[in-house]
RNA sequence: GGCGAGUUGGCGGAGUGGUUACGCAGCGGAUUGCAAAUCCGUGCACAUGAGUUCGAUUCUCAUACUCGCCUCCA
């Protein structure tokens, strides 16, 4: 029995995880992106660290006697943002929504994510939201106006805001909220809202038999139906990033409990905190974002940005830097290095302690430091796996050499040359020539290793085809 | 203003009531014609103040600073 244990926001303390029905495995729901664009670098946060915690339950809850783990990833096709982008691009909705799909299913396949069981489309759950919606508006959690559907907080209001810690009264005092007039409470939110010609729009819910109007959801209720249909009304793991704890989460669980006369949408709920660019959060209001696939552009491996993310703890802020990505890639380019060709082995107990301690990746990362040093490699191999780095779908990069074929051989005569005029050098005791020819290769970003044996020329990311050429047809002028 | 998180060595980043990971960089050594690569060894820290304690970086309180949420955002 392997006790896993995750800090739950809603309690602020690290708690033992206890399936609700361990036969049915742990049921976990992460909040997905919004598809009306790339997903930028901070996208990616909560869906490595729930890609950890699924690898994890995967591995452990058959000796915990607990059925396979079942992750949601949802993803929301109806947005005002969607809408806006359709009406800039002149596309239809459609076309965004598959397009922005498709490349975040890419991108994160790209960072070594598993892809969830269920990847539910929002659009595909309309009838379960006005369901959900017409359940609180009979039951007076939710009342009309204008066209609008909004939660009556009030209705609510010794539970709303348990989970930020924050009570209605404090939220009003302070209260930046957009003040529609027909709001009762300036917290109340919308569940459903009209749409004029040519925004989406489905037949609503309806107050005494009328519909209150032809329209679309608000933000937050579509996770709450999908999360209802695929795993339950109560359900173990919900999650995603910190900045998602209010508003949208203390509204999935307003919308929730109300609608199913539950005491609780989730056990635990598990926030990430936010990536930081230059000690910044990263947000499209101050323009300093990037996107995954910008990294990936660039040359960053997407092993080595998942590498970077697994080496801080997904509890701290994490600044992403360049310097980060390069001692990763350094790292990995060694370990992948050390396992050329080798089977995996069995996993070392100490990262599943490490992760089943509330995901103490970086504590992993340690352990693998260590099997490298010892020369354990078929451990080191094993064990990394269940982290998601060094697999094989990820491999490739570090070989990727910009040479090719014409370049290899040109590198492989230059060796046998290299290596005869040292061994003259080593007799006439001028090293001059053979120093200059090694300065001139690693100017081409060759890399020069000369041992008793022989020389090996590897080319570097650096690598300059021409200058090899030059180089190349230099010696064979001299020759 | 309300709510929350954090402050560990040159940098990154774990963890612990008493021996404080690890990585990168640095330093010393082996190896090398010289390097590179590799290997071995090694120095350096726990924001500030007070309290609890035989003993605190670790617990408590206060202070300072940083960051996040309260508004689309993971």
């Amino acid at each position: 029995m392997t006790e896993i244990r995750l800090r739950n926001s809603m309690t602020r303390r690290v708690e033992t995880l206890t399936p609700l029905k361990p036969e049915g495995g742990v049921r976990m729901y992460l909040c997905g992106p919004t598809v009306y664009d790339r997903a930028h670098l901070g996208n990616a946060r909560p869906s490595i660290l729930f890609d950890v915690l699924y690898r994890l339950l995967r591995y452990v809850s058959p000796e915990n006697g607990w059925g396979a783990p079942v992750y949601v990833r949802n993803f929301t096709d109806v947005d005002d943002k969607i809408n806006a982008r359709a009406a800039t691009e002149g596309r239809p909705i459609g076309e965004i929504t598959a397009e922005t799909t498709r490349w975040y299913l890419e991108d994160m396949a790209a960072l070594g994510v598993l892809e969830p069981d269920h990847m539910p489309r929002a659009t595909a759950y309309i009838p379960e939201m006005v369901a959900m919606i017409q359940t609180l508006l009979d039951e007076g959690h939710a009342y009309a106006a204008e066209g609008h559907v909004l939660f009556a907080v009030d209705s609510w209001r010794a539970h709303y805001g348990a989970l930020s810690g924050r009570s209605v009264d404090d939220m009003i005092a302070g209260a930046r909220v957009e003040v529609a007039p027909y709001k009762r409470n300036p917290m109340d939110f919308v569940l459903w809202k009209p749409s004029t010609d040519g925004e989406p729009a489905w037949p609503g819910p309806q107050v005494d038999g009328i519909e209150v109007s032809r329209g679309r959801p608000g933000w937050h209720i579509e996770c709450s139906a999908m999360a209802k249909a695929l795993l339950g009304e109560t359900f173990d793991i919900h999650g995603g990033g910190n900045d998602l704890m209010f508003p949208h989460h203390e509204n999935e669980i307003a919308q929730s409990c109300c609608a199913n006369h539950t005491e609780q949408m989730a056990q635990i709920w598990l926030h990430n905190e936010m990536l930081q660019v230059e000690g910044k959060k990263m947000s499209k209001s101050l323009g300093n974002f990037f996107t995954v696939r910008d990294l990936l552009d660039q040359g960053v491996p997407g092993e080595v940005i998942r590498f970077v993310f697994l080496s801080t703890h997904y509890s701290k802020p994490m600044d992403w830097t360049a310097r980060k990505a390069e001692e990763a890639e350094k790292t990995l380019r060694k370990w992948r290095a050390q396992t050329r060709g080798v089977t995996p082995g069995l996993l070392h107990p100490q990262i599943i302690d490490c992760l089943s301690d509330d995901l103490n990746t970086s504590g992993a990362i340690h352990e693998l430091h260590q099997l490298s040093a010892a020369g354990d490699v078929t451990t080191l191999l094993a064990s990394a796996r269940l982290l998601g780095l060094m697999t094989e779908k990820l491999a490739g990069w570090e070989d990727v050499g910009p040479a090719d074929g014409a370049d290899l051989s040109r590198l492989d005569d230059l060796e046998r040359n290299l290596f005869a005029m040292r061994a003259r050098a080593k007799e006439t005791k001028d090293f001059a020539p053979v120093d200059a020819m090694k300065s001139e290769l690693m100017a081409a970003g060759v890399e020069v290793q000369m041992s008793k044996d022989g020389v090996v020329l590897k080319p570097t990311k650096e690598f300059d085809s021409d200058a090899l050429l030059r180089i190349t047809r230099q010696r064979e002028k001299e020759v």
